[in-house]
DNA sequence: TAGTGGTCTAGACCACAGG
DNA sequence: CTGTGGTCTAGACCACTAG
């Protein structure tokens, strides 16, 4: 026995944990309207500053949003491209612009080493990979490769896929119950392969940003494994801070 | 006259302006212990709990820390690096590494377009430049250059600079009285130019990172813009959730 | 008008650090 | 032991939204 008692998880975190399972389990769809912070209170048996700590905490993960005078609401799975993420294209003093995702195709596959560090699964696991085009006012500014261990994604296709509106996370929310987040990415610049190259419309030689990126589930399973190539040509790619 | 009546800004947000006016006024200098929640609160002559809002904000924002049982102190000023911001070395299970930093020289030189419309000077308005090199583990791994006005900061030169222990932003916050964070990023792939691309060794023709980013005072103002060559060789750069 | 989130207060207890 | 930040409660008032 260790002298130094285990510190107990504060009440906030407890109630972050209950409702992202009670989300997780579809309790409250997309969209949903939460029960009041008072309701919820009366129902967890906290205060309603203990409720509305931990809602606070949720809203700034992203996984719900609040709006004064109606209440608190699950938010839509962030699409493909991965809204809060690090990069989203625009120079300095620019709006956001629509980004539109094609579907090429989807394949298997096996791990490489680095995939399969990075999923928790053996080496040469069978996977399963989506192919998409990002295009920005109709000109290709990205592609990517979605790989998710296809024994857990068994019979996840492109049907599925664009029945869900063409995401792979919608998908995985629908026909799994996933609600994948990103837990970690990685930049480099690098010259893409031929096939990449020419996909992305890209001069010889020509360098690319590449992302790497990891998602897990709300109970912190990886899920998926995506490499993705950015043109930097014309477009840069941008991190703003309330300003 | 408006109808609609202007919303008051709350209390916590006052505070925050005030805690940020006087620790830029150096009445708490770097490492300086803050007065305890409570007699801040009965100063500003509001409750321990607001105080703790507009607190916890700053401490996020990186400008304070907080060590239970002892007080809330004033940060380090954040290295030329850019702690908190987009990019840090390391692979995706690594542990941050010591980033040291050689200064090569301070010159003189004129804004861009781009630099001017970031700096908010007139175009060709005079410029320093600090150029600097970044090693790890006494490998290359990064070039920057970093354009201040010189209007602004008359007198800044490479003895300043090592006085301040090697870092620009030290020498602003120490000469000027500066505070300088960064407000926005970008990112490109691209090959730099050949003197460039030299200082950092590599080959003719090898992509790397470019990152741009601009810095401001506490009160806002452009403060200073900074290009960087990161090589993407061996390294990559990482943004890490909690996980 | 009723119900919601947004803010603020006052007071309490705990865990931690230091003398 | 004292003082600090960390958490939690109960209650209040405000601003916004919908019907």
């Amino acid at each position: 026995m260790t002298k130094k008692a285990l510190r107990r998880e504060p009440l906030y975190e407890q109630i972050k944990t209950v409702l992202i399972r009670r989300i997780g389990d579809g309790e409250w769809l997309v969209n949903d309207c939460l029960p009041s912070e008072w309701d919820l209170a009366a129902e967890l048996g906290v205060s309603q500053g203990t409720v509305r700590k931990a809602l606070t905490a949720l809203v700034s993960d992203g996984l719900l949003y609040r709006r004064q005078g109606l209440g608190t609401f699950v938010s839509e799975t962030p699409g493909d491209w991965g809204e809060g993420a690090m990069l989203t294209p625009g120079l300095f003093n620019e709006r956001p612009d629509p980004l539109v995702q094609e579907l090429i195709g989807v394949s298997r596959s096996h791990a490489s080493d680095e995939m399969a560090d990075a999923l928790q699964v053996r080496r040469s696991a069978p996977l399963v990979r989506v192919r998409q085009l990002w295009r920005l006012g109709g000109v290709v500014v990205a592609l990517d490769d979605a790989y998710l261990p296809a024994e857990s994604f068994e019979g996840l296709d492109a049907r599925w896929i664009r029945q869900a509106g063409g995401g792979v996370h919608a998908a995985l929310q629908q026909r799994f119950g996933v609600r994948a987040r990103c837990v970690g990415e990685q930049v480099r610049a690098v010259v893409p392969p031929r096939e990449e190259s020419l996909l992305l419309g890209l001069d010889p030689e020509e360098p690319a940003l590449a992302v790497l990126r990891l998602s897990a589930g709300m109970d912190g399973a990886p899920v998926e494994w995506r490499q993705r190539y950015c043109r930097s040509r014309f477009w840069s790619w941008t991190r703003r801070e309330k300003w």
